[in-house]
DNA sequence: GTCTATACTGAGATAGAC
DNA sequence: GTCTATCTCAGTATAGAC
């Protein structure tokens, strides 16, 4: 068995939401993984502090991508319209098309599980607190910024749900009208 | 002692908030809150379903209160304007009262307890699902009901954060303020 | 109320990459 | 030799089953 730590890694993540699918998320245990992917227990929990963060990787990068592209954003626009710009920068798109075969069934089985939904909402919680803190950065006051930001990643998980079961979808035409949509909600 | 379910209920809940913040929730097992509360550990899961839900009780009432106030707005408003007007009518605030004593100290430890704050998003998650069903029912098309839940939630969640560490502050006022400040925004 | 499975943790030993 | 990935072993606590 190879040594090299990312491709053990990889296999547990496949293994991981492969078994969770067939078994339920429950119903598999951290031993099994390990096992299908070679390695013993306790190398799972080394490469994942749990068995719900097995299925999270990458997220930190993905947010400190997205937080540069605020940054990178030229000009003094409105906070909101920043982040659209932002999202529509490339960030999102690239992270979204590099995990294409998973993002659908992983969708899923998260949906379907409350433990893993729960995750999931944390990781958005965080992409908010970045994007509020980039926000700031650019000089928003603080205030502004953080409800800023939940109400630009409200508009970006509508997109992002809206382009996952649709593989011939454009990401940026379904981002633009999640967008346009939060200015008919009566503000 | 007495065995009566609602007073152990009421122990429980309180005697872990206390034991949480002194000792840490990783450092507090499920066995030492029962102990003094001066029920068996068993009795504690039987309330309970897990170490978290200790802290969130009465989640369900709110909800479900909140989503009446929201069916309970008359006339044809706009879905934000809708959602305001839910919020000030006295169902969120009733239940910041009813709490008033531990909200604080609550929320500090939530925030500092990376397993409570995830259940605390799925809280809030639950309530953006009950606020966009309401205006669902009340004839919202179903997307910008979705989108107007998160957005209305993250602006009372605003309000509540500013009204939790000061006793003396007016909820209305703050919540006003924090619709308020979503036309600031840039739509 | 008792029993058990399993998620997770810690420490020390081993094995391969450099 | 160092460094890092993995294994082995022993343990605790949560939560569910009976």
């Amino acid at each position: 068995m190879p040594r090299s730590g990312e491709a053990v890694r990889r296999r547990l993540q496949i293994t991981a939401l492969r078994l969770y699918r067939k078994h339920g998320y429950d119903a598999t245990t951290a031993a099994e993984i390990a096992a299908e992917a070679g390695v013993t227990e306790r190398t799972f929990f080394r490469h994942f502090p749990d068995k719900r963060e097995v299925l999270f990787d990458g997220e930190d990068t993905f947010r400190a991508a997205l937080a540069q592209a605020i940054t990178d954003v030229p000009g003094t626009a409105a906070p909101l319209a920043v982040l659209r710009q932002a999202f529509l920068a490339g960030a999102v798109e690239s992270h979204l098309e590099k995990n294409r075969p998973y993002l659908h069934p992983r969708a899923e089985l998260i949906a379907a599980t409350p433990a893993l939904r729960e995750r999931e909402l944390a990781k958005i919680a965080s992409l908010q607190d970045a994007a509020a803190e980039a926000l700031t950065a650019r000089g928003t006051p603080a205030r502004q910024a953080v409800l800023a930001a939940q109400v630009g990643v409200a508009a970006l998980g509508q997109a992002i749900h809206d382009f996952m079961p649709d593989p011939t979808a454009d990401f940026n035409s379904l981002l633009t009208e999640a967008f346009d949509d939060l200015s008919g909600l009566g503000l």
